[in-house]
DNA sequence: TTTACTTCCGTATCCGGGTACGGAGTCAAG
DNA sequence: CTTGACTCCGTACCCGGATACGGAAGTAAA
């Protein structure tokens, strides 16, 4: 049992490794609530708000928006796996679209640039040249 | 030879595949020309223009800022290629970068998915509980 | 010639995810 | 009991990459 601390908005910022503004930035986007002021008039938040606020930069790192954390932290509160497995899968299909654009992206960079010999030249650098022709990178995200 | 066309803007975004006000967002940003109005008071854009149009757009699709992409034109206009190569190396290593991270996030989510178990259940759901504890996804870009 | 579509241009707005600023109030240490 | 750090709160601004609005003027087709 670790003991339940009593944090001013700095040290809760300090504690989940962002900015006291950004606190009071997802305050206002609802992912974290204000307590009201008990004693004196400064704030005081506890380790439950300082596990939620780890738990959204976590989640941010696993690519999800702040959006999509709100409706993640409801599922939560909900206990409603299904949706929230939902979530994740849809997040996983994302990012195997993401990864293969990158990939392509890698691909087209690394066969260009094996095509440039070095120094000046009369002609235009064939890696810019990959961006004049078809190269093959057309799908992508923008349809 | 293709016989080199005179086209309005409107032509002209749709030859790149974009607005037309991102035509003019691209002239403000610099990095295509604004025609002087030679007959009449429309501006004419010719080939050239298309070109360098879709040399932007293939560009940002594989992964360059406008920015960078304004850097590029200079390099090509210069016919330097030593930065030019430079310039898609260092984006080589930045997609590789942001390939690894978007495994490491994808790796999570799978693993965690495999654990959730379908319904309802009094405890919450493992996916999410991930997001609470030390799931090793920790370093990504934000230091 | 009238109608309908463009073009031109400036300015404002959007999105996501914050950061910055500034005055007033509060709290703890010396 | 003052000093200095912190908090509170509102509002404004930042970035990148556009998108939207709106009035006036040009232009093409019937």
């Amino acid at each position: 049992m670790k003991k339940s601390v009593s944090l001013t908005v700095g040290e809760l910022a300090k504690a989940g490794g962002v900015h006291v503004e950004t606190v009071r930035y997802y305050q206002r986007r609802g992912l974290l609530a204000t307590p009201e002021r008990r004693y004196g008039t400064i704030r005081r938040y506890t380790d439950a708000d300082r596990d939620r606020l780890r738990f959204i930069r976590r989640a941010q790192r696993l690519g999800f928006t702040l959006e999509e954390i709100a409706q993640l932290l409801a599922l939560d509160a909900l206990r409603d796996r299904d949706r929230a497995r939902a979530l994740a899968e849809s997040k996983v299909a994302d990012l195997d679209v993401r990864i293969a654009d990158l990939r392509a992206m890698r691909r087209v960079l690394v066969e260009r640039i094996a095509h440039c010999v070095h120094g000046q030249s009369a002609e235009p650098c064939p890696i810019l040249d990959a961006f004049r022709g078809d190269v093959g990178v057309e799908p992508l995200e923008e349809g």
